[in-house]
DNA sequence: GCCAACGTTGGC
DNA sequence: GCCAACGTTGGC
């Protein structure tokens, strides 16, 4: 299983947000970079993710899961963009900050860390394994 | 609200 | 195919 971060402003849609959406879940549709949809057409059902506030928070708020294989992003007309459907899994009990993560010299490496503005990034199992921790979650979601 | 960094676009 | 101009993102 591969892990990712999927990187919101909170006031466009928050982790309360796709949590109010439940098993369920919604797709992660209005990316329009062409890495993040490769790395979005690389995932598969099972995959998890962080899920980042940026702009306001900063900081990795929650685990989410993914729920289905890329598909055309349904508010896209020109069916050039795709995307998958997540769901959330779980909250981190202590967010973990922006701040954090560039002070840990083991998430120097971290996407987020380095190019931030990439909007859809993948996390290798160590750093996986950090935040979670970090986080609270001593059964890493 | 500002500005730096990045990605994309379009002219040549 | 190169590169300058532009728009957007996101940290501060």
């Amino acid at each position: 299983m591969a892990y990712w971060l999927f990187k919101s402003e909170p006031f466009k849609w928050s982790f309360a947000m796709q949590k109010a959406k439940g098993d369920a879940g919604q797709e992660w549709d209005g990316v329009r970079n062409y890495q993040a949809r490769n790395f979005m057409r690389a995932m598969t059902v099972g995959d998890r993710g962080f899920f980042y506030h940026s702009n306001e928070g900063k900081a990795v708020v929650g685990v989410v899961e993914v729920i289905a294989e890329a598909h055309p992003d349904s508010t896209d007309p020109t069916g050039t963009w795709a995307c998958v459907d997540l769901k959330a899994v779980a909250d981190l009990p202590r967010p973990v900050t922006l701040d954090e993560v560039k002070a840990d010299p083991r998430l120097q490496n971290m996407v987020l860390a380095g190019n931030s503005r990439l909007s859809v990034q993948p996390v290798t199992d160590e750093e996986w394994r950090m935040v979670c921790e970090m986080g609270g979650l001593t059964v890493p979601a």
